[in-house]
DNA sequence: CATTTTTTCGAGCGATCGCTCGAAAAATTG
DNA sequence: CAATTTTTCGAGCGATCGCTCGAAAAAATG
């Protein structure tokens, strides 16, 4: 299936939390519930982005968010386990995103790779304080989630990998393709949401930043 | 003049930091302070590269670099100082090893390209905690401290830009070279560095990492 | 509307933070 | 070796941290 965004909004994420959740949530009521917890996680997302995760205290996103010391306990027991949530859900979207090509595309290497890329930075765009929050707090995170982090940037890795093995192997990509391609594919699929402020402030739209990545991939392993 | 490692070295970073301070610096014996600034520096890189400049406390520093607390504020006045201080050593290096190519590297726009890509991914592994610490941290920076490090970064592009422009001028690139490619080739330098650890336990070589992103660079703007 | 349940609140707890400062230890000097 | 300077030390200060919990407010129930 192909990319969809309403998968990915911030309604439908913290649906899935609060589901996954719900046995340690203290607020019954969803309406309830849901409401508040969009609040929390976007003061979270926005606050920890700007500070750091560990320089972001309760007590500013308590301000932040509106919602009380004590309210904010009612969704995770311990700031540890906000981390995790948040975490899990942006784990889940990747793999959600990138691991059903629609059937023609996965028949095709070319084309696998080339809608792997295409997908990948919409749905970083689509999600943009969830992917900050993730990879680039993800050095100074608890090992466990730590690890979270790192298992998901390599799943990624492992698709783009698939993709071009299977173009080398059906002779579409050159046989002596370096085997770091798709490691290297990787920063520049993650530079659009790293240096994001960048390529706002220059202007640079999406589907160019799409094709670039594109091009480049591609030049370093197509058989002309 | 070509990529001199020893002026990346502890040694000569951490001389040069006391150099710079001389006057705000408690220690008035350079044997004594060399030492003890060495041991701090280092402990403080790989504190913080570990759990984030934030979650380093000074006492863990002190713990970790045998200097008492009160010890530690010979050499700073506070703990954004310290963060300036190894800031200041990191871009000072940048622009001494990037900004003078040799005469017959500087006048070949493609032999300054892959001179620029080398000599930056020697000069990272050179003085990788350095990097690890001013680059990664550096979102999570005060205001003034962040500008410092995307300064830095913004100089290496401009670096990377100028040739690939020098290039194009000349024939060498193609005209149609995308303007985002010196962007694009940045992320792919960082890497070396940001996930040092994933190439360290895939054995791959600094000189094979090189050449791929040199290949990478190349194919993507040579006239062919 | 009285009662019960659910949600929200924020002052307060012990721990730890960045940082200071007067005294001890070490090195230098005459 | 006594006197002086330089270096090192760590307990203690006020502020802030993650987190708790009994009470108030709001909503649901009968």
């Amino acid at each position: 299936m192909s990319f969809d965004a309403r998968t990915c909004s911030l309604d439908a994420l913290c649906a899935s939390m609060l589901d996954r959740h719900r046995d340690t949530i203290g607020v019954q009521k969803p309406e309830f519930a849901l409401r508040k917890l969009k609040v929390i996680v976007t003061a979270a997302l926005d606050l920890s982005n700007r500070k750091g995760f560990q320089a972001m205290s309760l007590r500013d996103l308590s301000l932040a968010s509106g919602v009380s010391m004590g309210g904010l306990y009612a969704y995770f027991d311990s700031k540890t386990t906000l981390l995790k949530m948040i975490l899990t859900e942006v784990t889940a979207a990747v793999k959600r995103s990138l691991s059903d090509p629609p059937a023609e595309v996965a028949a095709d290497p070319r084309a696998h790779l080339l809608w792997l890329i295409d997908t990948h930075v919409r749905m970083t765009e689509e999600m943009l304080p969830w992917f900050t929050f993730a990879f680039m707090e993800a050095k100074n995170f608890p090992a466990e989630e730590r690890r979270m982090a790192t298992d998901s940037e390599e799943l990624t890795e492992a698709y783009l990998a698939g993709a071009i093995a299977a173009g080398v192997r059906s002779g579409v990509f050159r046989a002596d393709t370096s085997p770091l391609l798709p490691a290297l594919i990787k920063p520049l699929l993650q530079d659009w949401y790293v240096k994001r402020a960048k390529y706002r402030r220059r202007g640079v739209k999406m589907q160019t930043y799409i094709e670039t990545v594109q091009a480049i991939s591609v030049a370093a392993c197509d058989a002309h």
